[in-house]
DNA sequence: TCTGTCACG
DNA sequence: ACGTACGTGACAGAC
């Protein structure tokens, strides 16, 4: 027999089956079910990352009728049917199966098992070392010399292999007798019947004794017990049947050359696409870094667009690829460019190369760098080239995917746009806000069915310039089609230039007051560190909540009052009842929030101050939340602590970028509440906020039945958290919770507010029926989000779905109404040629670097763009206060 | 890379 | 019976 190295061959069901219940369910944004082609496909490239195998096949069931139910009609008579969520991964599993370029097996009227018992059978004859790969413990039986089983063990990434010394250890068996044992104790989930009352000790012991079923039937009399012996005896026939039924076939009629398992190399490209389907992020990167490794260059045809259609894409030198550029641009009047840049941070970054296309299925890449140190775009002449072409004036719409970085780079180069007239990456957004992220390659997969592959640089990058030019025309017809232009055109794209600003422009921070921070909570850190230490009786790392869970919970014996899935829970809300037993639970509080201070907000801050302006730069993020608010990046400068006391003096190193300047802040007063008022319609909440009244001293009367007047500051603080709650799609349950009364008061307080508010109530039930006959629900100013979770059959999974359709549309509306005031706000100060700047948005707040000298001009300015920036049902209040720095402002009256 | 925690609206 | 309040981002530790 010759040596042919490594046979590997898997059972696919059995593991498809186990990732399914091993892993909860996943979808794409599209809805298509992948957990189960996940947890398969995460398996599959460990144990061939692991075993390496020179072959590779998998074997799949097929067919409703197996050859064992002429045998026994019963066989899997009762085996609960595939679930729904399922099914339809099979295909998908068996598509990665092709794109790795691993066959498959299958044979109508056949199990797996009986497929591998055959393949292995084969290949050990051919003189193969196999591993069968399964989660299905009927094929120890076909362990050899030559055939080791590794079974899944736990979850899909704990395996254990099992050898004859293995199955000997485990059993006291040898591989073939593992068939006896199933034939008497019989396997509920394959219908095996086996004896009534036997169960695995039995079967065990018998066949120990005996060593099969067909000897112990020979010696039947042997068997003393008599209960065992009448058990046996009247079951003879089901035994027999049972050993049938569990017995792999060996010799399935199939024809199988296995000299096509021969494993090489994955299908790539296929291979990426399919993960792109699937949204499989982790792989596609795992698979692109591994095709740039292994030197990986796309084939031709790859690069092509639709239909076969030949594409031109070249590189140029830099001057010559502008000059054909002025050449080209007034052909069709449009351009859509992609660049790279050398740094993430566009405020540090230089162009690194730029691609653009006119027309679809051609596009040139020109690149910054050349061989030593020269920056091209650096040279005057390139500079001023790009500017004309690409600037303000040319009247050349220009197509970007996420413009306001590109903005960002090149105003550095003192080149500055008016705008983008489309932005790829918003237009998705707006399409679909809840999508993860809105990567060109993935869009370009989703809504173009293009592969975009890593690889040769200028392939890629006129590819990318090219996808801009394709998605810009789709998604102008589809945010028409869902009435979408307004929002689009005349607020999102316009807010792009205006954030790009604000983030230029940056703010300035006392760093030598960050720097006295740093040391002063150093100390205090030092001082509550040993402290801590003493009362725990020893050393330890503070911040590990595992190591705190020992020294509370096991150490010190306190009360375990919740847990995580993963231990100990050791937030606020449980150190504060610990702090009731021991003094240290109340230090561990005080420790973390100074901890957080300084390693955030004091020591994270020093660190992102930008080392060319002196100043901190944010990034304003407009396409990564769901409802349409902006959110904050490097830093996160809309979570700057207010609330406590030490946390808020942080503000006093926000300060004014020059003298002569003042901080001005402006926030809506209740907006979310009053946009709750406008589209709920409901009279009694508009009167109230109409007649100025104090909202929740309203609600308090409203709900506990007594006049404003009498209303004590607990009512008020509860008609609060109600009126925040039904934001939030109120629960009687998440209420009690945040109050902590009984779910029966919460209940009642919630009875209560619908009885005075019906109209809310009737908003509450609307919404949620629109979100399921439509699946989405809409702002004031149309944004949609998609809420799948609506439909689900799972109870917890829906109602969260329910309280996000009551939740977007009051929190987008507001989100809508601040980008709305910050348009108008920037075009006035534009018209008015004043020098104020705005410079952050925190969601319900502007605020805004003003000249001591433009205040007067400025105040009423603001003021009147954010409470006339829409009309609604209610009047929108705008409180304004300044400073010298963001801790100490001083209320302007009205 | 994921989890727990905590900062904001 | 079910068991979470809505929307974010940063940091430290564990894996």
């Amino acid at each position: 027999m010759k040596k042919q190295g490594k046979f590997m061959i898997l059972d696919g069901n059995s593991l498809i089956y186990r990732a399914f219940y091993a892993i909860p369910i996943l979808t794409t944004s599209e809805g298509i079910f992948t957990n189960a082609v996940y947890g398969f496909t995460n398996m599959l490239l460990k144990i061939l990352a692991d075993e390496k195998p020179d072959c590779v096949a998998v074997a799949f069931d097929k067919g409703r009728v197996t050859f064992r139910m002429g045998h026994f009609e019963q066989y899997k008579g009762h085996r609960k049917t595939t679930p729904d969520e399922l099914r339809p991964q099979f295909p998908l599993a068996k598509d990665v199966l092709r794109a790795m370029n691993i066959p498959v097996y299958e044979l109508e009227g056949f199990e797996a098992d009986d497929l591998i018992g055959t393949i292995t059978e084969l290949a050990e004859q051919e003189g193969f070392q196999n591993i069968i790969v399964t989660g299905d413990r009927d094929a120890l039986q076909l362990i050899s010399p030559f055939t080791e089983v590794l079974l899944t063990k736990k979850g899909i990434s704990e395996l254990e292999k099992y050898d004859p010394a293995k199955v000997n250890e485990r059993y006291g068996l040898s591989p073939k007798q593992i068939i006896d044992l199933k034939a008497l104790m019989g396997d509920s989930s394959d219908n095996i019947p086996g004896v009534p009352g036997v169960g695995e000790k039995t079967a065990l012991k018998l066949i120990h004794e005996y060593g099969s079923v067909e000897n112990l039937y020979e010696n039947l009399d042997s068997v003393t017990s008599k209960k065992l012996n009448e058990k046996l005896h009247d079951n003879r026939e089901l035994a027999f049947l049972s050993k049938i039924l569990a017995t792999i076939v060996r010799d399935v009629p199939y024809d199988i050359d296995l000299s096509h398992c021969r494993y090489g190399d994955p299908d790539y490209e296929a291979l990426v696409a399919l993960f792109r389907k699937l949204e499989f992020r982790t792989l596609i990167k795992s698979t692109t870094d591994k095709m740039r490794s292994t030197g990986y260059s796309p084939k031709p045809e790859n690069i092509v667009c639709e239909g076969g259609e030949v594409v031109n894409y070249r590189q140029l030198p830099l001057s010559q690829g502008l000059d054909l550029l002025a050449g080209e641009l007034g052909k069709n009047g449009e351009v859509s460019v992609f660049y790279e840049l050398s740094n993430s941070d566009p405020m540090l970054a230089e162009l690194a190369g730029l691609s653009w296309c006119v027309e679809t299925g051609h596009a040139v890449y020109v690149s910054g760098i050349t061989t030593g140190q020269t920056q091209l775009f650096k040279e005057e002449e390139n500079i001023s080239g790009l500017a004309a072409l690409l600037g303000a004036r040319s009247g050349v719409k220009k197509y970007c995917h996420d413009g306001k970085k590109l903005m960002v780079a090149l105003d550095r180069y003192g080149i500055s746009w008016n705008g983008v007239e489309q932005d790829t990456m918003l237009a998705a957004y707006l399409l679909n806000p809840s999508a993860a992220n809105q990567d060109l390659a993935d869009l370009a997969a989703k809504y173009l069915g293009r592969n975009i592959m890593p690889g040769e640089p200028v392939a890629e990058a006129c590819a990318r310039a090219d996808t801009v030019m394709s998605l810009q025309r789709l998604f102008s017809i589809k945010l028409a089609e869902n009435d979408m232009d307004e929002l689009y055109y005349d607020l999102e794209l316009p807010l792009v230039r205006i954030l790009a600003d604000m983030e230029i422009t940056g703010v300035r921070v006392d760093r030598d007051r960050l720097k006295a921070m740093s040391e002063d909570l150093a100390a205090k850190l030092e001082t509550i560190t040993s402290d801590i230490y003493r009362l725990a009786g020893e050393e330890f790392n503070i911040n590990s909540t595992k190591q705190l869970g020992y020294i509370f919970f096991e150490k010190l014996n306190l009360p375990v009052v919740k847990k995580t899935k993963t231990g100990y829970s050791t937030d606020v809300e449980v150190l504060e009842i610990l702090a009731e037993e021991h003094e240290v639970a109340a230090r561990v509080v005080e420790y973390r929030q100074l901890a957080k201070l300084k390693s955030t907000y004091v020591d994270g801050l020093v660190g992102l101050i930008n080392p060319r302006t002196g100043k901190i730069h944010t990034t304003f993020n407009q396409t990564v939340t769901a409802t349409g608010r902006l959110s904050s990046t490097e830093p996160n400068l809309q979570n700057i602590p207010i609330r406590l006391e030490e946390g808020r003096r942080i503000r006093k190193v926000f300060i004014p970028s020059q003298p002569g300047h003042v901080l001005l802040t402006a926030d809506y007063s209740q907006i979310e509440l009053r946009v709750l008022a406008h589209i709920s319609g409901d009279e009694n909440f508009i009167r109230a906020f109409r007649e100025g009244e104090d909202i929740h001293t309203h609600t308090a009367s409203e709900v506990f039945g007594v006049p404003d007047e009498e209303v004590t500051r607990e009512m008020r603080d509860r008609a609060k958290a109600v009126n925040f709650g039904i934001v939030y799609g109120i629960s009687d349950y998440g209420l009690a919770r945040n109050i902590k009364v009984t779910r029966k008061e919460a209940r009642n307080y919630i009875d209560g507010y619908f009885l005075r508010y019906p109209g809310i109530k009737n908003f509450m039930e609307d919404i949620v029926a629109k979100a399921r006959e439509q699946g989405y629900v809409s702002t004031i100013l149309n944004r949609r989000r998609y809420l799948p979770d609506i439909f689900s059959p799972n109870h917890n999974v829906r109602s969260a779905g329910e309280r996000t359709a009551i939740n977007t549309p009051i929190q987008g509306s507001a989100a809508d109404i601040i980008k709305l005031a910050m348009v108008g706000v920037d075009r006035q100060l534009r018209e008015q040629a004043l020098k104020t700047k705005m410079i952050l948005q925190v969601h319900d707040e502007l605020i805004f670097e003003v000249p001591q000298e433009e205040m007067d001009r400025v105040i009423p300015l603001i003021m009147d763009c954010m409470e006339n920036a829409v009309k609604l049902e209610v009047p929108l209040v705008v409180d304004m206060k300044k400073g010298l720095n963001w801790y100490d402002m001083e209320k302007l009256s009205r």
